[in-house]
DNA sequence: AGCACGCCGACT
DNA sequence: GTCGGCGTGCTC
């Protein structure tokens, strides 16, 4: 699957049209140092096994020496033009040279990639068995594919009169033409020489073009084309922060840093010195067996053997121990050697108050990256730090693929979220492709958490990564205080309410004292489902086999919906099984809980959020600003209550149940519920006060809950790790989940039986080291938007064999499929829905 | 005979 | 991914 025959496109910054060899003696133009024509090697830009590989093409001479790798060009392929990427430059090609045809155009001035991250794609390509194109498109920034390609300038409106005669002539024109004068007025309001895109003009005015047009005739207005905004608005140039003093705990991890990241950097060029990049063969196996790649299995994935100390660190610190700090002084150190730094974050972090933090230290340097851009504005940031101005980005998982020109640092903050997998294809963990990106460019990694996953923290102690600890929050506060409470007791004693009597008492004491309290629910799985009391109906969605939730309209009305596909219907009055008329909403709710905490504390400011409550855009912030500043007492939410809140006045977290959560049907349940209690614990206390969290549950003995209640991350990870080394599950072995997708159940159950023998078998052959394969199942989602679903798992202490076996027989199967059905594999696979 | 549809293979 | 070529089979 590895495309043919590249030179290696290694990491070498300074980019060269030609990766090697010098002009021919003949001199005209550009020629291989065969004395035949330079060709480039083009990936195009369609997604099909058989054409996922290079293909040569001319040089045309308006493009000669101006061809860079990285580059993205439009070439004839057969009847048509499609766009492409340059991954390299040969002197030949295997076929004839009269079938060769040249680049039609560049579509690009500027090469959006970089060869090192070619050569990352090829990487991608074996780690995560996809198409390189796949891998190739994964990198390039959104808006820079397809015809709705940026450039076309945008069209300005600027008023040509004075903004009083604007208005007068907006007054006689009220009537005639009504839009015509919404428009004048629009623009008045901007005062003289203001300017405004047309398409937000227009909109605001609620006028089309045709008022424009009248308007331009009349010579009231002008009509400018520009360039869209090249970069993204520069933020206001603040004076940096100075950085603030370390506390003793803090200095003596960065003194730790401190000594890879510069001494690593002085030693030798711009890779660093740290690693040998681009030693790695492109053929075949590009990265051996379990290095980066595969936790647990043999290689580091930052040389360990060369004696040099690992350019890979697990920054383990607890929640408030000043994490953050010890990125920004590392990413300063990689900043004033010249190079560049990215710094992952998970989405949902990509608020305000992180990119602040960011920009307060390092001013306009800072690039960000986050899903609310527009394409145009991806595009100029991406081109921005394409060119090294700006060396310093933050963004979410697919900023992993920044093309900074010369990489010093990767910095993974939270590395345990599961928001860095990514679940379409190409399904890769942005935290693998930092660590296996940094290894090819010679950059230094720091993963950072305070619940590290399993896989991270084992190679931690493996010794595959350096090991850095905050045991200490900054300014020495505890770790609030963690109770549990047991459900089972609450019910023998008659209290069925949702808060126990224990969490209530709590309640009303910090309400008294003006305080403020969160309400965590997991909602995941444990939504409000239709149930009918008489026959135990639930009602599913009809594409999807989950059952479907309630929600409640603000009139009052409640709805059915699919949290899949969407699918919405009016809640039945009797029971569509058995008739009964007792179908009721059952399960807990952020609503439900709402609902009840009104009940309770008639006089205290409670809100709610959500998804659904956060569906209006912008309005995170502005709860979280409301709780913030004191003007709500209780807030209920889910997980997003629990990713990075920083509210002093909070003293008290109540887990309205922590059962959901422990009892998932997955393998991390157990590490995730640690995570997950942690991180929301960790809301409390923040301030002078200390701070408390009741978790209430009905298994109140389970050591997971017991590890949370004395915040002992060892004793979680020990307990995962007895488990999972007995099964066979990450770190200690490699899954592959392949789903087999179509329209109709018997051919995809077929197919999956197929792929389920022919794996089997290529396992098998191989010899692969505990290599399982189970036989074909209805996956847990059996029907996902109107295709019905199955799959197979494999499993293995290798994980490169267990790839290599996969890849054989997908191979074998190649062409063997049904037309309408498709097969998804996923390597490492988080979700098993 | 003439055309609609589906399948296959090629694309540098 | 998309297009053209070619086969099968239906209809005028």
């Amino acid at each position: 699957m590895t495309a043919a025959g590249q030179e290696p496109s290694g990491p070498q910054p300074p980019l060269r049209s030609v990766p090697a060899p010098a002009p021919s003696p003949s001199g005209s133009g550009e020629e291989g140092a065969a004395g035949r024509p330079l060709l480039a090697e083009v990936v195009v830009d369609i997604a099909a096994p058989d054409v996922d590989r290079v293909f040569h093409f001319l040089i045309p001479p308006a493009l000669e020496g101006r061809l860079e790798v990285g580059h993205r060009v439009i070439v004839p392929f057969g009847p048509r033009r499609v766009e492409g990427t340059v991954v390299g430059f040969t002197g030949r090609a295997e076929v004839p040279p009269e079938r060769l045809r040249p680049v039609a155009a560049l579509q690009d001035p500027v090469p959006v990639l970089t060869p090192a991250l070619i050569e990352l794609a090829r990487w991608m390509e074996d780690r995560y068995l996809c198409l390189f194109v796949q891998a190739l498109r994964a990198m390039l920034p959104p808006g820079a594919r397809g015809d709705r390609v940026r450039l076309a300038p945008r069209v300005w409106v600027r008023l040509t009169l004075d903004p009083a005669q604007a208005r007068e002539q907006a007054a006689a024109l009220a009537r005639r033409a009504p839009r015509q004068a919404a428009v004048l007025e629009r623009l008045a309001e901007l005062g003289p020489h203001g300017a405004v895109p047309q398409a937000t003009l227009l909109q605001a005015a609620g006028a089309s073009p045709g008022a424009l047009k009248a308007l331009a005739r009349k010579g009231w207005i002008a009509l400018e084309e520009r360039e869209p905004a090249l970069e993204e608005p520069a933020a206001a140039a603040e004076p940096p922060a100075p950085p603030p003093p370390l506390t003793p705990e803090q200095e003596a991890v960065w003194r730790r840093l401190e000594a890879v990241l510069v001494a690593g950097s002085s030693a030798a060029g711009p890779a660093g010195g740290r690693v040998p990049p681009g030693q790695q063969g492109l053929a075949g196996e590009p990265f051996p067996a379990g290095q980066a790649a595969s936790a647990g299995s043999g290689v580091a994935p930052h040389g360990t053997a060369g004696g040099r100390p690992p350019a890979a660190f697990l920054l383990h610190g607890v929640t408030g121990s000043g994490k953050t700090e010890i990125y920004l002084r590392a990413i300063a150190a990689v900043l004033a050697q010249g190079q560049g730094a990215i710094c992952l974050v998970p989405e949902i972090a990509l608020t305000p108050q992180t990119v602040a933090r960011f920009r307060a230290r390092f001013g306009n340097r800072v690039a960000v990256l986050h899903s609310a851009m527009t394409p145009a504005q991806r595009l100029a940031t991406w081109r921005a730090i394409r060119a090294g101005r700006k060396p310093v980005v933050v963004g979410a998982r697919s900023a992993v693929f920044a093309p900074l020109p010369n990489l010093g640092l990767i910095v993974v903050d939270e590395e345990h979220e599961t928001s860095y997998k990514q679940e379409e294809t190409p399904r890769y963990h942005a935290r693998e492709v930092a660590l296996a990106r940094a290894r090819l460019e010679g950059a230094a990694v720091i993963l950072g958490s305070a619940t590290p996953s399993v896989e991270t923290y084992h190679r931690a102690l493996e010794g595959e990564l350096g090991l850095l600890e905050l045991a200490q929050r900054v300014g020495r506060r505890p770790l609030p205080e963690v109770e549990i409470v047991d459900l089972r007791q609450e019910f023998e004693a008659g209290h069925r309410s949702l808060f126990s009597r224990r969490l209530l008492e709590l309640m009303r004491e910090r309400l008294a004292a003006r305080e403020q309290v969160l309400l965590f629910l997991n909602r995941r799985g444990y939504h409000t489902v239709l149930l009918c009391r008489e026959c135990g109906f639930v009602l599913r969605c009809p594409h999807c086999d989950v059952s479907l939730t309630v929600h409640q309209l603000p009139s009052g009305r409640l709805v059915c919906r699919c949290h899949y596909c969407d699918h919405r219907q009016v809640p039945p009055a009797t029971c569509p099984h058995c008739g009964g008329v007792a179908v009721h909403p059952f399960g807990l709710g952020t609503q439900k809980v709402e609902e009840t905490a009104r009940k309770l504390f008639p006089g205290a400011r409670i809100q709610r959020m959500d998804a659904d409550v956060t569906a209006r855009r912008g309005s995170h912030e502005a709860i979280y600003r409301q709780f913030a500043a004191g003007r709500i007492d209780v807030l209920i939410g889910t997980q997003m209550i629990a990713k990075g809140w920083d509210v002093p006045g909070v003293t008290l977290v109540g887990v309205v149940s922590a059962d959901t959560a422990l009892h998932m049907p997955d393998f991390r349940r157990q590490e995730r519920t640690f995570q997950l209690l942690e991180q929301v614990a960790g809301r409390a206390g923040r301030g002078p006060r200390a701070g408390r969290v009741v978790i209430q549950t009905y298994s109140p003995d389970h050591p997971c809950l017991q590890a949370v209640a004395r915040h002992d991350y060892r004793a979680l990870f020990d307990l995962e790790v007895a488990e999972r080394r007995e099964l066979g599950f990450p770190p200690f072995g490699h899954l592959i989940r392949a789903v087999v997708a179509g329209p109709e159940r018997p051919p995809v159950e077929r197919a999956a039986t197929r792929l389920a023998l022919a794996w089997r078998q290529a396992v098998d052959d191989a010899g692969v080291r505990a290599g399982t394969v189970t036989p074909a199942a209805p996956a847990p989602i059996e029907r996902l938007r109107g295709r019905w679903r199955w799959h197979v798992l494999a499993r293995a202490a290798d994980g490169a064999a267990l790839r290599a076996a996969t890849r054989t027989a997908l191979e074998r199967l190649r062409g063997a499929w049904p037309r309408d059905v498709q097969v998804q594999v996923d390597v490492d696979p988080y979700s098993m829905l």
